[in-house]
DNA sequence: GGTGTTTTAAACATCG
DNA sequence: CCGATGTTTAAAACAC
């Protein structure tokens, strides 16, 4: 009954030849520019370099996740904050990073993250002030962090979707009031997986330099914004209206799952987490694909995990230049960035921000300039901080000594 | 080689 | 009708 014949060019795109080919051809597209990269679907760029073929388990990445850790610092949640991985220009030096890693960035830039799609997702959530996205911001976050699916085919996008659909990890929630333009849901990270995603993150290799925050379990200590509480909450009133059970918290959005082989998700997933899942779930559907269990086995023996301990990171914010789709269909529009309910957020939560930025400098070039203009703006910020704390001291001590002068004398008065 | 996990592809449905 | 989104199934690829 689908639209078969409908067949979308982009579908077309999803082919698995196509895949092999463009997604093979820029790993070692050093320096390629987003700009680039927009340009037009894969060029046909030359790979000289057989051994490109195995991305990931290529050892580039043994090189280059030293280099990848270099572009991230961690967020709010523990979560790594991925900087821009094309800022591969050359003479912008990352603050955090010595400029020795920056060829390493140009490879990094274009090859395959080290990361599941559902950590990409998990990541793309969370940054996003209201820890909720429709699946296009989804596309664009990654996009934008992972300059690598600009250039890779787009059956990426349908990974992510899978991912969204069958992971559990992942809720659906309708979007609210008002704001018809907006297609489809939000998808949000379900607190009572955070924990564990957040695990899988923190063992993925590539974090091993992060100090991650694993927040408490519960659902109240996550980070659920109160737009995803009153959506769920709207959801069950409709639910009590059909006259059905209203769904808890953790299961808004149900999801049937069918994962022949998958059974076992969840069990290592919740060794992880044993005293925070209150509800029991069914094995049979419990395909998490998680982020955690497997990763977490198998990261954990490649890499040593640094301990736990700050929860007072520096969000960092940095700008980015974007990618738009060679179609203009992939968007990064910047109503899509207002259109859910980013604007509940008054401060504009950092994560969100970089989007916006980016939506103001579609050229590498300005966006270099706004970060260094930002830069300087952060410095003149703190200059002028510590210039009133000078100024506010040496009032203090002004007063100090007024007051003791002015006590002398008084003494004085009395004594005569 | 077996098992489990993740990715990829594809078909189909639904919605705006 | 079209395109984006969401769901599901199947299989390949990969790691252990």
């Amino acid at each position: 009954m689908g639209p078969v014949i409908g067949m979308t060019p982009e579908k077309r795109a999803e082919t698995p030849g196509a895949e092999k080919v463009a997604g093979l051809s820029q790993i070692y597209k050093m320096g390629s520019l987003p700009e680039a990269v927009d340009a037009a679907r894969p060029k046909a760029t030359l790979v000289d370099n057989e051994s490109a073929d195995d991305e990931l388990t290529n050892l580039n990445w043994l090189h280059e996740s030293t280099n990848l850790l270099t572009n991230f610092s961690f967020g709010s949640e523990g979560l790594p904050i991925v900087s821009p991985l094309y800022d591969i220009e050359g003479d912008d030096v990352p603050s955090f990073g010595p400029s020795c890693y920056q060829s390493q960035e140009k490879k990094s830039a274009t090859s395959k993250p080290p990361y599941s799609f559902s950590l990409l997702i998990y990541m793309a959530i969370e940054h996003s002030p209201n820890k909720c996205l429709p699946v296009k911001e989804i596309y664009s976050w990654i996009l934008n962090r992972f300059p690598y699916f600009a250039t890779a085919p787009t059956g990426w996008k349908n990974s992510v979707r899978h991912n969204l659909s069958l992971n559990k990890c992942f809720q659906k929630v309708e979007r609210s009031h008002g704001k018809v333009n907006g297609k489809g849901s939000l998808w949000c990270v379900d607190p009572e997986y955070k924990p564990n995603l957040m695990q899988a993150l923190k063992k993925q290799p590539f974090s091993s330099k992060s100090t991650f925050y694993s927040p408490p379990a519960s659902p109240q200590s996550g980070s659920l914004s109160p737009h995803y509480l009153s959506s769920v909450l709207k959801q069950n009133q409709v639910r009590t209206l059909k006259g059905e059970k209203p769904l808890p918290l953790k299961t808004a959005m149900q999801k049937k799952r069918s994962y022949s082989n998958a059974f076992n998700h969840s069990s290592a997933m919740r060794l992880h987490e044993s005293d925070s899942l209150a509800t029991s779930i069914d094995p049979k559907e419990d395909h998490n694909y998680s982020a955690s269990s497997m990763a977490a086995q198998r990261c954990a023996s490649r890499s040593s995990v640094s301990s736990l301990s700050s929860v007072d990171e520096v969000y960092e914010f940095i700008p980015k230049s974007s990618h738009v789709g060679s179609d203009g269909s992939e968007g990064f529009r910047s109503e899509e960035d207002t259109d859910v309910d980013y604007e509940d957020d008054p401060l504009g939560d950092s994560g969100y921000a970089s989007q916006a930025c980016a939506d103001t400098t579609e050229k590498g070039q300005p966006d270099k300039k706004m970060r260094k203009q930002a830069c300087q703006e952060i410095d003149e910020e703190l200059k002028e901080a510590a210039g009133s704390l000078l100024h506010l001291a040496g009032i203090r001590t002004c007063l100090g000594s007024l007051i003791s002068t002015a006590k002398t004398q008084n003494q004085k008065q009395r004594k005569k």
